[in-house]
DNA sequence: AAATCGTATCTC
DNA sequence: AGATACGATTTT
């Protein structure tokens, strides 16, 4: 026998390059394999969930190495396409293995243990404590099991732990590790008769609780409810369900359970509904869909990832619920990537309608035990009570998948699909054509106004292209119509930011019963607050950028970092009182839209009002149900929403998306305008959609409004050619971050030019970005575009020996440095 | 990321 | 000197 020890190889959810290496001990060398989580020491204290990436019998030389402490599961929570996955993701996005795991996995199977801090109650103290001392054993006296963070915060002290030490070798405190419980699965309290009483034996016990008709009526409810003497099997009943139904008590309900007639029990259940609900048909596509649909059938023969080019409203959902049934019916899974959630709500219900309980939703506003659920019944991937179908944001790629057959991403364009902070700074849609790959399953990519990559890859035949731009029932595309907010400031027909068009345009809308969409991407009240004297500012003082006052809570707040205060009510430069806010946010402009339109019901949508769980789902309901005439938005309102009776679409200006300082701005600009356009328009009316702006002449707005999705791309290429950007070149954005500002520069500047020497003319930079300090550390960046053609893996790895030269040199050292490959 | 170690700074 | 603050180092 090989007496030798095994070792695990182990990918622990850190921030640190590498794997690392732990000894299985004997007793557990049959529970671990590769695929399944196990606890190790990390450092001196720390306990964390490690997934096991390799076995084998080569010791390490240069440390001591550590045994594994357990084994957490029976099989394993990672299947090999997500290994293959994972090692993609890590190369590809230039990141630890650790990060990929952090992103990858949910909370609730990730266990970390927690410093926990307790008084010892005899303590007296020999020799006199310092203030800090007394403070934190004042603090730990009125409450036991304190973490070091939470003491942190009640000291107010930046760093307690060399008090916490002292306390320790003084004896007066108790430290101990404690590992957060993690997913914990959900009982339901059910109740049954404590015996299989005869029927006779029943009618006895009904006589004896006469007296007690509380409880003759709670029991009677039960055998109703139960239908304890008609079926063979009685049916289950919750005690919630049995105490609603004669509105009784609990203490009733104890009293037959003391009484030895009933008696509860518990059963595990899901918190996931799996009850079969009514199920309706795919609908009939019409004649063009059905082309459509022929077409991918035909294309995907020869091409991996189909671009299905589609207008709004031309009823391309339908298209994939076909799609997604063909595949069902061959025993494959189906990933349906969605931007956001604020957009799932209505083809949620559209797909459950169709496929039921096959539909699995997989988002981050789901808690952590409904994630783990999720992940685990997909892990299962059992024909019954699991989902075939995963409708899921950004991270639902992460899902253990081990038989797809179709990954659809809907609005492909989005730049929601692309993580920026933290690290993996992974793009789903590419991502999801590796997945693909790897499942040798087909990409659908879904959208009326693709990306100009995407646009680029499918008319070169890289990928197929399915176009369909007939919209559903006819509607008619909404009239555009422009309205130069110059002119009109300069004649002084503004009522605050509504042109007189606009006003008009609503009256009309509101006077025939129709419902009105506003635009404005900018949430708050408004962007910022201005001294009329001087012109000052009010700053965050952590980050480089103007706060944004909030009226609902009358505070001025940081985007950024989350930073508020109260608004100043003098100038901190020259004490005038006179300050002013300036600009509109979606706050403002509902609050004058309430004086403007007193009649009309109006709601806001952005992210301060949608940030419960439900809060979304309600107001768009509300909306539907028409007990809303006027909704006013962000972002979110211009997402994937159908409504019926919206006759008019106002985007309020237009010009602060098309001056943005990006390489993508006109292409962003474009595909918003067109997006929220697509909302207008119902049945048998032309909607509208009017646009405020200073710059009617601009070429993206005549493209909007001829809705020349072509003429864009071709003039967006041509730029993109000229000026070498992707898709003719790769972008990689090296991000230096330090609290010291000279430093950083000083950093970036020897970087690039090392780079320089290699690269030439293909290193830009380094500049810093527009907001270059962020929580009071400061950014610099360095772009490196590469041909298309050339090797991406080579160069990261130039790239990374290039840093790492920086970070031997001793002032360098403490510069943080990542890449942003493909960034937005 | 978080604990620990090493060193600079503050306070009486 | 001792307490405190901060940065660098280490982690298998």
């Amino acid at each position: 026998m090989n007496k030798t020890p095994v070792f695990a190889d182990l990918i622990l959810p850190l921030p640190l390059a590498g794997i690392f290496t732990y000894s299985i001990p004997l007793e557990l060398k049959n529970d671990v394999a590769i695929g399944k989580r196990v606890v190790v020491p990390f450092g001196s204290k720390k306990l964390y969930t490690g997934i096991v990436k390799k076995i084998h019998n080569s010791a390490p030389q240069d440390y001591t190495i550590k045994a594994i402490l357990a084994c957490l599961d029976e099989e394993p929570v990672l299947n090999a396409y997500q290994f293959q996955f994972w090692d993609w993701i890590s190369q590809y996005y230039q990141c630890p293995l650790g990060d990929v795991f952090k992103a990858a996995i949910p909370s609730g199977l990730k266990l970390e243990s927690q410093t926990k801090i307790t008084k010892i109650e005899e303590f007296e103290a020999k020799s006199p404590l310092s203030k800090t001392e007394e403070q934190i054993l004042q603090i730990l006296s009125h409450s036991k099991d304190v973490s070091i963070s939470k003491l942190n915060q009640s000291t107010g002290l930046k760093n307690t732990l060399p008090q916490i030490k002292a306390l320790l070798e003084k004896g007066a405190i108790e430290v101990e590790e404690q590992i957060t419980r993690g997913y914990k699965e959900k009982k339901q309290e059910f109740i049954r008769l404590s015996n299989n009483f005869s029927e006779e034996q029943m009618g006895e016990i009904m006589n004896e609780l006469k007296k007690a008709k509380k409880q003759q009526e709670l029991l009677l409810s039960y055998l109703n409810l139960s239908k304890h003497f008609f079926e063979t099997a009685p049916l289950k009943v919750g005690v919630s369900e049995l105490l609603k139904s004669v509105n009784s008590s609990r203490s009733i309900l104890k009293s037959l359970v003391e009484k030895n007639i009933l008696q509860f029990y518990y059963e595990q259940i899901d918190r996931i509904d799996f009850s079969a609900s009514e199920l309706s048909e795919s609908k009939q596509l019409n004649e063009y869909q059905t082309k459509a649909l022929a077409e991918i059938h035909t294309q995907f023969k020869e091409k991996n990832c189909i671009l299905l080019h589609g207008v709004t409203s031309s009823g391309k959902t339908e298209i994939y619920i076909h799609l997604i049934e063909e595949q069902l019916k061959l025993g494959k899974q189906i990933l349906y990537l969605l931007p956001e959630i604020a957009l799932t709500t209505q083809i949620i219900n559209r797909l459950k309608t169709v496929f039921g309980n096959k539909v699995g939703v997989y988002h981050s506003k789901f808690n952590d035990a409904e994630r783990v659920e999720i992940y685990n019944n997909v892990k299962q991937n059992k024909t019954e009570n699991s989902y075939q179908i995963i409708l899921g944001v950004r991270s639902s790629v992460f899902l253990p998948f081990q038989n797809l057959g179709l990954i659809i991403v809907d609005e492909e364009h989005e730049n929601t699909y692309k993580q920026f902070d933290p690290a993996p700074r992974y793009n789903a849609r590419d991502a999801a054509l590796y997945l693909s790959h790897l499942h040798q399953a087909k990409t659908l990519l879904g959208t009326a106004t693709p990306s100009v990559e995407t646009y680029y890859n499918a008319l070169n035949g890289k990928y197929g292209l399915v176009q369909l731009f007939q919209r559903h029932q006819n509607i008619e595309l909404p009239e555009i119509i422009l309205s130069d907010i110059k002119e009109a400031r300069r004649k002084k027909q503004m009522k605050s930011i509504f042109s007189p068009e606009l006003l008009q345009l609503m009256e009309t809308s509101l006077a025939n019963k129709e419902q009105i969409i506003l635009f404005q991407n900018r949430r708050g009240y408004a962007p910022y607050l201005e001294c009329k004297s001087c012109g000052w500012v009010p700053q965050c003082p952590n980050c480089s950028v103007s706060l944004t006052y909030h009226r609902y809570n009358n505070q001025l707040i940081c985007h950024y970092c989350g930073h508020g205060i109260h608004p100043p009510t003098s100038c901190e430069h020259c004490g005038s009182t006179n300050l002013e806010d300036r600009g509109f946010g979606t706050e403002k402009i509902e609050e004058e839209l309430e004086v403007l339109f007193p009649d009309a019901r109006i709601a806001r949508m952005d992210l301060d009002t949608t940030r419960k769980k439900h809060a979304y789902e309600k107001l768009i309901y509300k909306f539907e149900n028409r007990n809303l005439d006027i909704l006013v938005g962000t972002q979110m309102v211009s997402k994937g929403l159908d409504f019926d009776n919206v006759s008019l679409v106002g985007i309020l200006n237009a010009d602060s998306m098309l001056n943005f300082p990006d390489f993508r701005a006109y292409e962003r600009s474009y595909q918003m305008m067109a997006q929220v356009s697509g909302r207008a328009g119902r049945k048998n009316k032309r909607g509208k959609v009017l646009i405020q702006t200073y710059t009617p002449d601009h070429p993206i707005l005549r493209n909007v409004i001829e809705n020349d999705y072509a003429a864009m791309y071709a003039n967006q290429i041509e730029e993109r050619q000229a000026y070498a950007y992707p898709p003719f070149y790769r972008l990689i954005q090296i991000v230096l971050k330090h609290k010291d500002q000279n430093l950083v520069n000083k950093a970036a500047n020897y970087l690039a030019k090392s780079l320089r020497k290699i690269f030439g003319v293909r290193i830009f930079g380094p500049q810093a970005p527009i907001i270059n300090r962020i929580q009071n550390t400061y950014i610099v960046n360095i772009l490196l575009k590469i041909e298309k053609k050339s090797s991406p893996a080579k160069a990261k790895w130039i790239l990374n020996q290039q840093a790492n030269f920086l970070k031997e040199i001793d002032q360098f050292k403490s510069i943080q440095i990542y890449f942003d490959v493909d960034p937005m």
